[in-house]
DNA sequence: CATTTATATGAATGTGTATTCATATGATAA
DNA sequence: TTATCATATGAATACACATTCATATAAATG
């Protein structure tokens, strides 16, 4: 059937244009890098309390509920990739978001909670 | 200090907030398991092919570069996770995606990349 | 200075999973 | 039906990483 070239001409040309648009290999490893930061219920819940704001290690501890070296470790992850970053006030250190786009993804995964697809 | 107290204050409001706004577990795991499915760099590279419309699996395995079996694999996790759909047509099964939000994550990734912060 | 408080870190353990190889299934064509 | 083409699947391997426990650092307080 003609319907069979066709497709397959029309496939080879999408091919073409997915690979024409297909970001490098860095790239994409990046892109994946920040959905696996974010893909660990842990962390999750971390960047979701402080979507409210500033807060110090103990208190996104009770936030998220669990213990504090797991907390730790999370939030250097989240530190090392440039998530959260942190500042010493006294005693205590306060961590904050530092990168608007993950919550913005965070809100998109969050809406499509709701969503009856 | 007065400001210390009123920090205090402050941060157990946050702390409130944020465990109030909090999606419960299985939410958390719900949006933790779509970022970890578009974490790998070998699934990311499958759906930036299949942005172009739907593909069969040699064809995307061209696209992608790789081996036929790693592709299948993968496209099985994408199908369970409901972020691409099949059809056969003839010998060839083609796949598409299934998921808008995804590639709406995804597209705010790709931006993310050219991104000075 | 010694102690306490807040956070970080290292090592060990366990679990999850991406990839590969070999092979099975399932549809088509001869 | 048999042979062939396209895709899927199972088992094995290897690696990544989350959590825990114990302990280290670093600032504040007495």
């Amino acid at each position: 059937m003609d319907n069979e070239i066709k497709e397959e001409e029309l496939h080879g040309a999408r091919v073409k244009t997915a690979l024409a648009d297909m970001p490098n290999d860095e790239q994409i490893a990046e892109m994946g890098a920040r959905f696996k930061t974010l893909s660990e219920p842990s962390r999750l819940k971390i960047l979701l309390a402080l979507a409210a704001g500033e807060l110090c290690v103990e208190h996104i501890t009770e936030a998220v509920g669990g213990n504090q070296s797991a907390v730790s470790h999370q939030l250097k992850t989240l530190k090392d990739n440039k998530i959260v970053k942190c500042r010493r006030a006294g005693k205590k250190i306060l961590y904050s978001v530092a990168d608007a786009h993950v919550m913005i993804m965070i809100e998109v995964a969050k809406e499509h909670l709701n969503c009856n697809d």
